[in-house]
DNA sequence: ACCTGAACACCGTTCAAGT
DNA sequence: ACCTGAACACCGTTCAAGT
């Protein structure tokens, strides 16, 4: 009726939910009723909740196939893959989530990007285990880049998502100013900034400036 | 019998329980049957299982109270407050998870250290919405940098640890050579490193050097 | 190969009731 | 103020059975 139920399918539609409501929401018995079948159905496709959290991963990063390593100077690669990354961040709400729960070694699409980014680490000159790190930590930068607070295409209608930065402000303003200054001072940038653009080339140059000067003392 | 039934040992309990079977194990029925208690009770010192896992991340953030702002250079004193973070981090495996499932405004002595860092970012010349940005970096790679491989102190037996760190290596090293070169390769430094001291200096030099050379341009 | 039906063990949470 | 008992709606998952 509404085309076949493949694991492809069921991933999107996984994803689907969660980008709208929230990766709570993706239930196996929701996701079934979704699409209109038994929740024992899904269990064919995927051996487990995990299974299917691990495929909603795989369709996120696949979305941002990495090219094969060019000629280019590595610093160049690694900002393009710090982009990608942000990017599919940003237009899956529930990408964070997803990749906080799962173990990256599952993902196929994932160790796809991870090995590019340990190669590109050595080619910087930097030793196995400071690789390994750089990783790591080029992964988690890009979500706090990509966590910026949101400024389009919210999942929420307009309304909601302004009623709900107002709400967020009040709560910081009326937070004890003598114990929170900042906070307090700092209420309305915190939750709606002004330039997402300005705002994320500031952060990728955040991560790569450090590690850039690292690199330089090799 | 065994000492009062109150907020704080409710929380301590549930860090315990995270701490050694994973935040997964923390539930309301588990928690009050290790008290000694009926799963009700609970509800009487949290309103929900979101306020038990903040009232666990406060006891956590807790931990490491952040001394009031010094004379000291704020490339030192942002030093000290990130080695903190990875710290308690690196002491509770769960932590991680239970940072990630909340929002830190709910958290008190969370948005102690959050504007102690905020106030040391504008110090450094950073204008409102790029310290804002650098908070919340500095978290997300004190998230990274404690999530190194696990190397001494952790809640599995020895033995069980090595097989388990074993079987991940094994994992790593029969992928597809072709497709994950790098990551074959290094599949025993990214299992388990050799000096976690070097690891750990190596990592907050990362996450400074980036911050202080983008301090340097203002 | 692909899906359904019924059942099991487990959740979080509410609400009235006890002391 | 602090805790219990019973009940509700919801999970993930197994297992046998259908086509």
């Amino acid at each position: 009726m509404m085309g076949k139920l493949t694991a492809r399918a069921i991933a999107e539609r996984a994803l689907e939910i969660g980008d709208a409501e929230g990766l709570d929401a993706v239930t196996i018995r929701r996701l079934a009723s979704d699409l209109g079948v038994t929740p024992m159905a899904l269990y064919w496709h995927f051996k487990n909740k995990e299974q299917l959290i691990i495929g909603m991963a795989d369709h996120l990063i696949g979305g941002f196939a990495p090219k094969p390593a060019d000629q280019r100077p590595w610093q160049e690669q690694l900002r393009d893959l710090t982009e990608g990354l942000i990017n599919t961040l940003r237009t899956h709400p529930c990408a964070k989530h997803v990749i906080e729960q799962i173990d990256a070694v599952a993902v196929p699409n994932f160790l796809a990007v991870w090995d590019q980014a340990l190669g590109l680490a050595r080619t910087a000159g930097f030793s196995v285990e400071e690789s390994c790190l750089i990783t790591k930590y080029l992964l988690q930068s890009a979500i706090a880049i990509a966590d910026a607070p949101v400024h389009d295409q919210a999942f929420l209608s307009g309304e909601d998502l302004a009623q709900q930065v107002r709400f967020k402000r009040l709560g910081l303003q009326s937070l004890p100013g003598e114990s929170y200054p900042h906070l307090v001072e700092m209420a309305g940038p915190l939750v709606e900034p002004k330039d997402p653009h300005l705002y994320d080339t500031f952060g990728v140059d955040l991560v790569l400036s450090g590690i850039e000067a690292l690199a330089a003392r090799r």
